[in-house]
DNA sequence: TTGACATGTCGTGATATCCCGATATTATTA
DNA sequence: TAATAATATCGGGATATCACGACATGTCAA
């Protein structure tokens, strides 16, 4: 006989399809820049131009960046003027921060 | 006066070059397949083989993903005959994980 | 209204990732 | 030794992501 199989083990199995979302979510954080912005916006209100500020980038690029996470839901904005302000719109990106934070460490 | 800049709120922000290693950690991390792996290498130890079988792909394709894994330090190996038995190195992978189980589920 | 500011969008070339077939490598068994 | 099994590696073509410049949109102030 082989070696016991998956299913004989009992194992607690996410789904492929789920996994499927899971990694899109991954692959839309996992970018220093957007990194840092999720970082920000989970302890307060920035808008575009200063998120861009802080990851050195012009403020376009920046506006890209939420742009993506918005659409995957991680994200929500509101205008005010001609300003954009952003805030986190999944709350799961709290404990994921925290477990790249306690990993990588933070200042 | 413009807004408030990150400085001056004593935001708790990650460098950039760590956030830099996190989000290639993250890239690594973020494909079904790979997720899927950890997820049951979190519960037990198993071949290249079972690994392939659980994730619905050629073997061939599975020693890729964990050489990968294993290149990042998420993983080592150690041979048993023919056989190549994989364990997880990177004891983060645990709380990474449950965040994605939390978000997305497990059976 | 004109000009400057803040944000958003589009197109493109460079680079990275992904999947897969073909082929090696190593170990076991006949 | 020969044949098979388990894993690993290589080369490619397709696709996705990235950073960037150029441009468009909307808002405020003079």
């Amino acid at each position: 006989m082989a070696t016991q199989t998956a299913q004989a083990k009992r194992l607690r199995l996410t789904s492929l399809d789920a996994l499927e979302q899971a990694a899109e979510c991954l692959r839309t954080l996992a970018h220093p820049h957007r990194l840092r912005m999720v970082q920000m916006l989970l302890q307060g209100r920035y808008t575009v131009g200063e998120l861009a500020e802080a990851c050195e980038i012009p403020s376009h690029m920046a506006s890209e960046h939420l742009r993506l996470m918005q659409r995957c839901g991680f994200l929500t904005s509101e205008r005010e003027g001609r300003r954009a302000y952003y805030q986190i719109a999944e709350l799961h990106l709290a404990s994921i921060m925290k477990c790249v934070e306690t990993r990588f460490g933070s200042a």
